[in-house]
Parts: C-alpha cells; sequence; structure tokens
DNA sequence: ATGAAAGCGCTAACAC
DNA sequence: GTGTTAGCGCTTTCAT
C-alpha cells in the first residue's frame, strides 16, 4: 500500500497499450516511435493517434535494454562559475535539435563524487557524456570511454585516443592577456591561477600558468614566485587574496586564470584602497557576464562558451552515431577589452624609499 | 559496426555472471543488493567478492522496471543564483546516505523545457523529484506528483494535496527587511521584483511583493508604483535599473527580492554616482556568498538555504517510502547585518526645488 | 508492410 | 536460506 499517491493511481500507459488501442502490433508501435524504416502512412497516423489519445510516453529504462535512452549526461566540476551556464545552454540546444535530453551531474569539486556520478550516468544507459573541466586523469577518463561515447571539454588530452576533447587554445588566450598588459606598460606582471589536488596537466589553469610563464620570458621579464595558486573555496581564496594584496610586493598588474575570480578580486583590492586600474590592472579569462558590469569593467579573454558547447555537442552526436576515431578541437579565444586593464599613469620605476 | 568504441569493447557484467561466478542464483545475488531479508552471511560475502572481481554495476534502467532506480531528479529553474549550490548540496548530502543519486534538469527559465525535463525523469524512472522555484501552477504539478513524490521549494502552494512543499516564511523575511529600513529612518522605500510569465500567486518574489505591499501599509508610507517588477534577463534588466536610478523620484531605500539582484543594483548605482548606503540603502534576500564581499556587504534575509535543502531531502524521502498525506514546511528566515542598509545621515525630508 | 516472439537485466513471488 | 521463474516495457530479428 505505501508508494500509491493517493490520488488516481492511474498505471502509465505502455506500448502494449498503444499497440491495443490502434489495432496494430507492438512491433508497429515500435516503429513509428523510432520512426524506423517499413511503416505505412496509415498505419503511423493510427498508431500517433493512439499515443496521442493516451498520453503514452516510452519508458527509457526499457528502451535503454535495447536501444538507445536519447538521453545524453552533461558533468560540471561545479556550479558557481558564471561561464558555465553559457556552454550549457548551447549544449542543451545542440543535443535537443536531435532528439535527446541532457541530464546534468555536479562534482562539486570531489573526484569521489565525479567518478560515482559517471558511474551513475553509465548506469542509467545514457547514450554519451560530456564532461566539463573533469579532476581525473587520461586513464580513468579513457576507462570509462570504453563504456560510453565521451567528449571533455576544458581539459587538455590531446592525445586521447579513446574520447574527443574541446578546448579554447589557453596558450593563446593567455598570450593575449599578457601581452595586453605588456603594451599597456606593465612590467611587474604576476598570475592568479587555481590550486588543484595534484599537479595535473590536463587542467586548463595549468596550461595558462604555463604560457604565463613562458609568455613572460618571452619579454625577459619572468622570475620565481609569480603565479599565486588560490583554494577554490571562497573565505580561503579571499584570505589568501588580502594576504597578496597587503604584500610588501604588489605587481601592478594581474593576470587571473578566471573571471570568477578576477571579479572577486577587484573587490577585495578596492576594498583596501587598491584602485583598479590605476594602482593595478586586472585581467580575467572566459568573459562571463559579470565582466560587463559597469563597475567591474574587467577586460578578458573571450573562449565563446556557446561555441565549445555547440562543437562538443556535435561531436558527441556523431560519436553516438558511430565515430571511434578521437577528435581533438581547439577553440581561437579573443580579447575583450573594457577598462581594468588601462595603461599606468607613471612608467618610470617607483623606488621604494 | 558503429556505436563501439575501438578498444576492448568488453560486455558489461550483468547479474547473471555474478550468480555464476559466485555459484548462487540471481535471487541471491539479487537480494544481496537491496540488502533484503533471507541471506546468510556466508553466501552474502561470495556475492560481494564476486561482485568486486567483476566490477559488477546494476542496471538503472531495468531495475527501474521493477524496483527502485535509487536516483532521485532535481530541476532547477537556472543555474545563475549563487543561492541554488548550497541548496543543492545539502539535496546532494541527505539523498546520498540514504543511498541515493541525484540528477539535475535546468529549466533555463523556460516552462516548455521544465515540464520536458519533469517527463524526462518521470520517463527515467526516478523515484522522487524536487523541483526548485518550478514556473507552472499548481494543477500540472498535481498532474505530476500523481506519477512520481514531488517536493517543491521556493513555491507557496499550501492547500497542495498530493506534493510537498519547503519554503522560507517569505512575508516574515520581508518584514525583517522592511522593519530594518524603517528603523534605519527611511521612509522613501520601494522594492525591486522579477517579472513572472503570468501574475503567479505561488512564486516567491510575487509573495514577498504582497508583503511589502502590506509592511508600507503598516507603517503608512504606503503608496502606488512602489514595486519595480524587472526582468531575468541580464541586458534589460540592467537598462530597467539604470532607468530607475536616474528617474526623478529614486527612492532612498530599496529592498530587492534577491541578492542577484541586489548585487547588481549596488553595482550600477555606484556606476552612476550614488552611493550606497549614503545615498541609497539596499536590502537583499538569500544571504548568498556575494552578498558578504566586502565591497558588497549587503544586508539580506538569510533563508537558511541548506537547512531547506535538507528538510526537502528528508520530505521526499520519506514520500518515497511511503508516505501520502501532503507537508507543508515553512523555515523561519534571519536578518543579516552588514553595511549596506545604514542610516540615513539626515532624516529631515528633502523637499525637491 | 506487418506481426510473433525472443530477449535485454533486473525484482519479487513462490517453491523447495 | 536458497533457487526457479514470471514478468517489467521495450527493440529487433525473423516469419509471413
Amino acid at each position: 500500500m505505501p508508494n500509491k499517491p493517493s490520488i488516481a493511481p492511474r498505471p502509465r500507459p505502455t506500448i502494449k497499450n498503444v499497440a491495443a488501442d490502434a489495432g496494430v502490433s507492438v512491433a508497429a508501435v515500435s516503429k513509428v516511435l523510432r520512426s524506423a524504416y517499413g511503416v505505412s502512412d496509415g498505419l503511423r497516423q493510427k498508431v500517433l493517434a493512439s499515443i496521442e489519445r493516451l498520453g503514452y510516453r516510452p519508458s527509457t529504462g526499457a528502451r535503454g535494454m535495447r536501444g538507445n535512452t536519447f538521453t545524453i549526461g552533461v558533468l560540471l566540476v561545479e556550479i558557481a562559475n558564471p561561464f558555465l551556464p553559457l556552454v550549457l545552454a548551447s549544449i542543451t540546444e545542440t543535443c535537443g535539435t536531435e532528439g535527446y535530453k541532457v541530464l546534468i551531474g555536479i562534482g562539486q569539486g570531489e573526484l569521489k563524487l565525479e567518478e560515482s556520478l559517471i558511474e551513475s550516468m553509465i548506469d542509467h544507459g545514457m547514450d554519451g557524456l560530456i564532461l566539463v573541466a573533469p579532476q581525473m586523469a587520461g586513464a580513468a577518463l579513457e576507462r570509462f570511454a570504453r563504456q560510453i561515447p565521451i567528449v571533455v571539454l576544458g581539459h587538455h588530452e590531446s592525445d586521447a585516443v579513446s574520447f574527443d576533447s574541446v578546448n579554447s587554445d589557453d596558450w593563446a588566450g593567455t598570450k593575449l592577456a599578457v601581452d595586453a598588459l605588456y603594451a599597456a606598460g606593465h612590467r611587474a606582471i604576476e598570475m592568479i591561477s587555481m590550486t588543484t589536488a595534484e599537479n595535473t596537466e590536463f587542467n586548463v589553469s595549468v596550461v595558462r600558468e604555463k604560457s604565463f610563464a613562458s609568455c613572460l620570458q618571452g619579454y625577459g621579464i619572468g622570475g620565481a614566485k609569480q603565479v599565486h595558486r588560490m583554494p577554490y573555496d571562497n573565505v580561503h581564496r579571499q584570505a589568501a587574496m588580502l594576504a597578496m594584496l597587503a604584500g610588501p610586493n604588489r605587481p601592478t598588474a594581474l593576470f587571473c586564470w578566471s573571471d570568477l575570480f578576477a571579479v572577486e578580486l577587484i573587490g577585495l583590492a578596492r576594498s583596501r584602497g587598491v584602485r583598479v586600474p590605476e594602482d593595478m590592472a586586472v585581467i580575467g579569462y572566459d568573459n562571463s557576464p559579470p565582466a560587463a558590469m559597469p563597475l567591474i569593467d574587467l577586460t578578458s579573454i573571450d573562449q565563446n562558451g556557446p561555441m565549445i558547447g555547440q562543437v562538443a555537442a556535435a561531436a558527441l552526436m556523431s560519436r553516438i552515431a558511430g565515430r571511434t576515431n578521437a577528435q581533438h578541437v581547439i577553440i581561437k579565444p579573443t580579447l575583450s577589452i573594457r577598462s581594468s586593464h588601462a595603461k599606468i599613469a607613471d612608467t618610470s620605476a617607483d623606488e621604494p624609499k
């Protein structure tokens, strides 16, 4: 007696009910459902009418036992980054036009949760997975990719053979930022990156760190300890930023691996009397909506999130359709110029007294 | 030949394989899986060992055809509101301890998408649904609730009979905010709310609007056009806010239905030379992380998101376990005081010249 | 073009 | 305590 909603627990119609109602076989209904070859127009009409009348909807579970579930899973590292909605909307849109539904899992930055969600999505018989900035290493991904078509985003593993990847050209994007800061007269340029569990080479932030170091080298202004890795956790991150701002060798320019960090940095700086851009220039990454806010007005690298999402979705669709050779796409980023990285007023060195 | 990952397409082990490997019947394995009554310890150990050895994981689809999928679905209106991660983490946590996985759908504020996602989750055989601030009316919800256990959040429908609801006491929360503004000396108090598709009574923003009007009445400072409904869309919303800020009758205090709007408002105001709180006081709703940022320092109504999530998850679990009587919980909000609503310097009326 | 029937991987009666 | 077996709602040969 439990588990029955109180009113009208009328059982869901099945394919059998539809067949009976339409006066045809279940096989016929199934064919109509999948718009398979070999059904007359008359039969199709009858079946469609019955489906409509009964309010029939196929059970994804039963369906998945033999064929496709027409559902794909998207694994998001976390949910707070304002860049993600753009990518997600694009994925939903692209997959939707092919008749695929999108269900999402949130990893909350925890590797264990991430893996368990992927397994869960596989258990659900999903037809494919898009993983956004997964924390796990390539070996683990390859293992999952043997069980289900996978496309990863924001994760550099271009030699992967059993899954696809779509990425911003993080190397070039970082160079755009550093070049802009250098051109604005800055020489004391540092970077704010994020802490990772291990020093995982595939992380976008790590790639950006390397490109950053390389750029400074190129300008002959490289040195030690110019990358500040800060924790993702709100509270600790703020503390780290404040410490850096109050420190003795505050740089005149900062490149942030993500707008999420850059926007926060600007707020903290100003709250401590450090003007942006006058006292300190800032450039972010993602060109997410907050960057465009008047008081923020953050210069940022635009990854073109919608494009990334669309390409990833298309790749997954084609992989589900049978493609087996890996495909690794790089999207060119652009510099979205605003006021946060304006020229410094005085280029003469400020000698410490 | 399509659809086969290139390497080692080794088929997933089934319950039958486990049974064979352990030398027992499938029924025995099934019982161990569900920790059902009537299995000896020795048998359980053997089965567990085989499961481990084979890397077996039950198919959710097959499982759902007879019993539970141990998966619940969460429908989020949208993903940008910084209040949501708190609720979501709490839901995931609470359900996780009961062995339930959480899969998410994002409605993107579109009613059509919302409905299709709910249907999709039902089709997947999910055991229950938590809907966060759904746009659809009670009748539609009741219809879905006849098919699957449902708990709604941030949606006032306390007379609903076939689903549960968990809400902040929006009426009281709003009063906390208006009282604080009044106590700080403000008399020209207005509200920023959000545009809804229809004038849907169940919306939290609508409830807050009504409470707001009632509070002003109580103080004898009510009047016409004191609630500004603004679109959810970024661009249009900013335009509306700027127009209001530049208008002839800018109030000295504003209550925002959500921090999401309040934080943006503060930025826009300052960018136009309107100081907060000196020229204009602001109080938000949610007490989400951005409210605590130094330069924002937004006074806000704390809904206690984690508590809401936890109560909702618990309600769903109990409903899945068989409860059929509706349960409508109201959580008391608190005022989180910061500097954005400070006392006005001069309480004497500013006569227009 | 249509239908009958054999599974898909599980759960839950029921029999032993 | 353990095993046998009949479905669950679909898809997919294979007959007709």
